[in-house]
DNA sequence: TGGGATTTGTTCGTATGTATT
DNA sequence: GAATACATACGAACAAATCCC
């Protein structure tokens, strides 16, 4: 039942894509070449990748082709901020209208975290770890903070795929059980200040991570200047038109 | 000489006209007609629609024509509720890197509104109070922040718009006031619940007044409901029919 | 209720600007 | 450095759906 829903799937397409990092940051994204494994026009595209701009996923200044997001450190931490004070107001609604079925709900969703995790399902644990906050966020019956609080989210799924680290979600379960236990408590400033603590450690092990290939920005940058001027133009891959929506 | 800008123009002319009250919530706004005048073809039209659309500013659902958007009670509470909490943090920030250039900024912002108000002029007040609030996130120099903030203050107005009175925003100016004193003096949790009273009572002015034209249809509706639902048992109370929401 | 005019959704063609050879 | 090729910005036209009378 998809009226107005070609653009709406393009949307979804790429922002899934983008976000689990089946479309590493920077990679161009020519209007032709989405529309085309989608079958619709340049004019859906468009509309879809202004709103992956307005959302900080996309870069598409002037006539330049679109590009994946590359946010800066100084963006990242910005965004981070913002999330962490935003993430704490979601926990003081979601406690101020607790109910069981809550404990519930949220318990059942760390058990599939931790059942990802066990099986070793990268793709599918950083895609749980993501749901986890947008639980919570539905959970507070805020429509406004839900959309804010998905943006964020977005967002900072890309920051961790141009920074972060594949196995950076490792102990996130944990966290995520600590600040589930101390809701059941009705514990407020407890779990505010948990889950503070939480997104706090996700910045820093994506931010602060320097064993991969590259902390910084400008790192990459130059090291990749060097070796372009030395070898040859790197073409980039066209962007592989993987079988997405596998989700619900 | 704005290469990109034909779209951004009518984007903001028409972003201005809503938060402005030039623009009645639930105004039709046909493509042509706002094209016209600004000669621009209806495709840019459509790139400003989405993203006032992506704003909370507009309507436009299905293939209906654009309306300015009728924020709901609760859209409006949930606004309030997502904007208080990152004025809180706007203010953090700010007494993070205070300095007193800042302070000579502000004081300066606070005497146009003063002299705004003053002269009586309605319309350059309302300006100015939103303008505060965005001078104030300009401070913190966090782009995320002050975009999210931006699009808060005008869906404020816009419920402003809808459901506040003219004269809302009358003692404003000192609230504003209170709460630079409270940054000067570096006192920060002072100067943070001072803006989240503030907001608070923006809140309470808009909402609260109900002897206005009453635009919630729901409100109409369930006040004859109540009527009717009294008419057939008289002597049971069984619900309250107006303002029944006392939680909190 | 039904018909007609208006308006939106979409596509395609042209022109302008950028990036590459 | 200039020319070519390509991708985007914008606009006009077509079809479908809505709203009004």
């Amino acid at each position: 039942m998809t009226k107005l829903t070609r653009a709406e799937i393009a949307y979804r397409s790429l922002r899934q894509a983008i976000t689990e990092q089946d479309l590493a940051p920077g990679t161009k994204l020519p209007e032709d070449e989405i529309g085309a494994p989608l079958g619709i026009s340049r004019t859906l595209v468009r509309q879809a990748l202004a709103r992956l701009q307005a959302d900080g996923l996309v870069e598409t200044g002037g006539k330049k082709t679109a590009t994946v997001a590359r946010p800066t450190l100084e963006e990242s931490k910005d965004v981070f901020r913002v999330r962490r004070a935003l993430e704490r107001e979601v926990i003081r609604i979601v406690c101020e209208n607790w109910s069981p079925s809550h404990g519930a709900i949220l318990e059942g969703h760390i058990r599939k975290e931790e059942a990802a995790r066990k099986a070793g399902n990268e793709r599918i644990s950083v895609r749980l770890a993501a749901g986890f906050h947008l639980l919570l966020a539905d959970l507070t019956e805020n429509p406004v903070l839900q959309g804010y609080i998905n943006q964020l989210v977005s967002r900072c799924s890309l920051i961790l795929a141009l920074y972060g680290k594949p196995h950076s979600t490792d102990c996130a379960v944990n966290e995520h059980r600590d600040v589930v236990v101390a809701l059941r408590e009705g514990n407020v400033e407890e779990a505010v200040q948990l889950m503070d603590h939480h997104v706090s450690l996700v910045e820093s092990r994506a931010l602060n991570d320097e064993d991969r290939d590259g902390p910084g920005l400008s790192d990459i940058l130059s090291r990749h200047a060097g070796e372009i001027e030395a070898d040859l133009a790197p073409d980039a891959i066209a962007f592989e038109p993987r079988n997405g929506t596998s989700g619900t």
